[in-house]
DNA sequence: TTTTGTGAACTAGTTCACAGCT
DNA sequence: AGCTGTGAACTAGTTCACAAAA
């Protein structure tokens, strides 16, 4: 019953909320390795970032005894893990779909290469962009290559950043490509096949929400 | 108790969750006023664009009663009042902080323009940005005359695409000059002030947590 | 009959509080 | 003494199921 990754039942699933906060703590103790952080307590940890300390304990316990009572975690020790359950220990590859504004500046984003992922493709298919590249290098491909490009570069994340309208039908093209993760930013409902992860962003609903708190907040006129 | 928001309680808190389907059933009423479909149950809505009835019941019946027994809603009033329950009915001017490749391209994403929001400014540090504008023609402002256009162009709505370190910074500024509502798209923890909104992006808690998923279920090795 | 609006039942997620290890 | 790991208590969110309205 010793440390490495324990995972006590084999598949009881884990939340989503759950492997977000992951990823959170795996930032945090970044940081804290950079200031020369040793050992952190899951109350200093909740303290100087604005977490809870309970919780904390919680989601990190599900995977294994990664603390030492009465001392809290060993940062480096607990990065190794998150980045071993996050499957961050080996260096992922990313295509983007659609090389339009947002598509070219997702696959120029620094935050994806800092954290370890590649991004090694991008797909329209406007004949005008096709064999262009961003302007960090990211070549982009005819979408008809697409199976082509993953047999030989193999990646292992789509990002769809096309228009909403050709987003299903996008999704559909690189889910029979036997890409299994997808990162969604188009708008609309999109019907994802059993066996496939997808992540949506949604831009326009983040804004209406705020638009919303603006509009109780404010409660009427002026 | 006739239809016109009610709003049972004066304000106990709606959930965030609740905010953000709201936009989504505006979006799915846009499409079926499009293709002219001018009633729709709960039922129906639910099951075309993959959600549950008894939940879109209930998120609407907050806000006051919309639909009719034994027909449902009528498209075009609800989309009224969703509108007006989500502050939709007076145009939103939004400002992007930080024009990089992220800014820029939010600036010009489509999606916010044909949602009714208006980017109306960029604000930048750097001397080779500032009096730029971006394709569409937003302009691009040195960030130290915020309050100065805040005051004359009179934006709701700060959309943060700065690098992180810089991003608890630049909140701090938007705040000062009275922005309430905030969308956040620089990853690590920021300090919020109370009466203040902010909404954030993460994007490589996104991508984290699609490796998780892709960790998990390839189980190991191959 | 059809479909809403809603209390009641259920499920998921968070936080508390403390036994037990170091 | 200090702090983790965790059952128990609590809070939030979802879904069911049905009475009442059109």
């Amino acid at each position: 019953m010793n440390s490495q990754n324990k995972r006590k039942t084999a598949s009881e699933p884990v939340s989503e909320l759950t492997t977000n906060r992951l990823s959170v703590y795996l930032r945090c103790l970044n940081q804290l390795e950079a200031a020369s952080v040793e050992t952190i307590s899951s109350q200093a940890l909740a303290e100087q970032f604005h977490l809870n300390a309970a919780q904390i304990r919680k989601d990190l316990a599900y995977f294994g005894e990664f603390g030492v009572r009465g001392v809290g975690y060993y940062v480096k020790d607990l990065k190794r893990h998150l980045r071993q359950i996050l499957g961050l220990d080996r260096k992922l590859r990313v295509a983007v779909m659609g090389a339009g504004n947002l598509g070219l500046a997702l696959a120029d984003y620094p935050g994806f290469r800092r954290e370890g992922f590649e991004i090694v493709a991008m797909f329209d298919i406007a004949d005008a962009k096709i064999g262009d590249r961003s302007k960090s290098g990211v070549p982009i491909h005819d979408l008809k290559e697409l199976k082509k490009v993953v047999r030989r570069d193999r990646f292992d994340i789509a990002v769809i950043a096309v228009p909403a309208e050709s987003a299903q039908r996008v999704l559909e093209q690189v889910v029979a490509a036997g890409i299994k993760a997808v990162l969604n930013f188009s708008p609309g409902a999109i019907k994802v096949p059993a066996g496939v992860k997808m992540k949506s962003v949604d831009l326009t609903v983040s804004l209406e929400s705020l638009s919303f708190y603006l509009a109780q907040g404010i409660d009427d006129g002026h």
